[in-house]
DNA sequence: CTTAAATAGGATAGTTAATATCTTATTAAG
DNA sequence: CTTAATAAGATATTAACTATCCTATTTAAG
């Protein structure tokens, strides 16, 4: 993954085995919450450190590489921060989609009705799959 | 608030004074974090165990009385369960506003692309409020 | 390649948030 | 009123997250 120490050194942070380990273990996932990332990774990196997972999680949200997803009545998940996208939750099976869509209408109305000015919008869609409807 | 009377025995839950207070004080700011809640009902009921206000919220919750709020970047926050509505969230001064607007037309696309079947989503945008930008 | 300064990792301890348990108090129905 | 059911409050416990300190790794210069 020689993305990822492009990505790294773009934002003066040092390659480590681990900061690898863990941009390239949420990119597999697409959205993963901490503990099966450190479970993921400690198979890896056995010597891996909790603190070290949270530690980096943190700088990497603030560099803006990763993301935070946080979907109701669900642990905190994270992800490498990508094109805008809405989530679709399936209440029936846990699993969640990544849809691409676009919502300049919606957000041009919104904007329009209240004033504000959109710099980013998060979505969460609940719902039933497709596969398990049928 | 004889309304919330009827909520809670909608559900067979008592109506004791502290559930009162947790509806009501909810209902006066529209979205509020724990903590906030809590200093706001302690004024009141000077004996309010958090024990008590975590056990109620999160009852409140399973009887979709109560809904949690799940901003990017911010502590959960709770509110009472309304018609659907879109947070926006203001960067700089941070507050809250909540903006009623017609998504069918989005959640339709999106039904229509995925084959996933929405019963209830969750926005937030992120931006500069109306009273920030001026 | 070697080396040295800067930065990051790992272990541990310490916070803070949330939950479970147990006893006392309150609610609501007759 | 009385009583059975449920909830409150206090406390202890668990889980999530963070700070500190010392050692190890990375990276850039020679």
């Amino acid at each position: 993954m020689e993305r990822f120490k492009d990505v790294l050194k773009a934002s003066n942070l040092k390659s480590t085995h681990q900061r690898l380990a863990i941009l390239d273990s949420i990119d597999q996932f697409g959205h993963i919450d901490i503990d099966t990332l450190f479970d993921v990774i400690i198979r890896k990196y056995p010597t891996m450190s909790k603190a070290t997972l949270y530690r980096n999680i943190n700088d990497l949200i603030n560099f803006h590489i990763l993301e935070e997803v946080k979907l109701p009545h669900q642990k905190q998940q994270y992800e490498i921060k990508k094109v805008p996208h809405i989530h679709l939750l399936c209440s029936k099976c846990g699993s969640v989609e990544d849809i691409f869509i676009d919502t300049k209408p919606l957000l041009e109305a919104i904007s329009h009705q209240s004033g504000f000015i959109i710099n980013s919008s998060f979505m969460v869609m609940n719902g039933i799959c497709q596969h398990c409807r049928s």
